[in-house]
DNA sequence: AGCAAGTGTTTTACTTGTAAAGTATATGAC
DNA sequence: GTCATATACTTTACAAGTAAAACACTTGCT
């Protein structure tokens, strides 16, 4: 059986008989994957009334443990600083985040979670990692491990490149 | 050298130390894979005026080689109708698509390139796929092989899902 | 024929994100 | 001290997508 990109590609060689498809079998299937991925793992945030960029946020407080700036949470969440303004914005009107003026730098403040947002987070994330495997149950354990080789391994290629970086 | 998944993935480690990361090392690259790839992807495109989306509907009709209604551009482009209607709309004006009503049935039309739409997808398509090409150089040629395979492996499964299907 | 239900497409109202401009504060040269 | 420049963040104006409603037409039942 042929997944679509297969099928994509097979249409192309018809009408480009000379073309090179190679590199759509793996860039086009990455993005079908995403796509579909984040279609069915976007749900479950959803009933908790938070998008992925939100639950995001409450992620990177909660794993590096500490306060952070909108700017370290821009970075961290790889978005920009006008989505990330919008975003606390709505997490602090829900009582997600809390905010602090820094001491010696008045353009700065420092945000943090709250108890409910700790609690929030601390419920949301097993459920997601759970959805998460299960998104991947079908593939054996073995392949799941190689393929996670596969990714980090071209992650880190296209890391160096003039793109942008964590923390 | 470690990517930063795998950082994120230690830094939840350290904060919930029972927690299973496994899911994150796919799903984590995946999805940081494809916003890293999309953004160096989109840019050659930007230079001839067209979205990502826009540059789909061109390929589609360009693939199948036949004219098509906006639905079937629809399913074959994963997006909604309205999008399409938009889409068109913006591809008939720069006068890349053409439009013409069903003999049989009023409520449908039928969209085929323009000579002017057909030359710049097949001026594009070569140029999109060898940037894509570039984007994978790091990678030894087997590794890319093995790569497809398993995000194929995972497509089809992913297909499987309630999810959309293509034509 | 006439009407209910279905289908194909577009429109509307709204959400989310961005780039660029704007505001406020800090820093370093003089 | 004060001014030019840099930095941190927010605001504004806009682009692009969606879900649901609206619209237009077709189909099949009676």
């Amino acid at each position: 059986m042929e997944d679509i990109v297969a099928q994509v590609m097979r249409q192309w060689q018809r009408v480009h008989p000379g073309l090179d498809t190679a590199p759509m079998a793996v860039i086009g299937r990455l993005n079908r994957c995403f796509l579909l991925i984040q279609q069915a793992a976007d749900a479950p945030l959803r009933e908790h009334g938070l998008t992925r960029s939100e639950f995001d946020i409450l992620g990177a407080l909660r794993r590096l443990d500490r306060e952070l700036t909108p700017s370290q949470i821009a970075r961290e969440t790889f978005a920009s600083g006008a989505a990330v303004t919008k975003r606390l914005r709505f997490l602090e009107e829900r009582g997600l985040v809390a905010r602090r003026p820094d001491d010696r730098d008045g353009r700065v403040s420092h945000l943090s979670l709250t108890g409910q947002g700790r609690t929030l987070i601390d419920r949301m994330l097993p459920e997601q990692v759970d959805y998460d495997a299960s998104l991947l149950a079908g593939l054996a354990v073995e392949r799941q491990r190689e393929l996670a080789e596969l990714l980090g391994e071209l992650l880190l290629l296209l890391e160096g490149r003039p793109g942008v970086r964590a923390l």
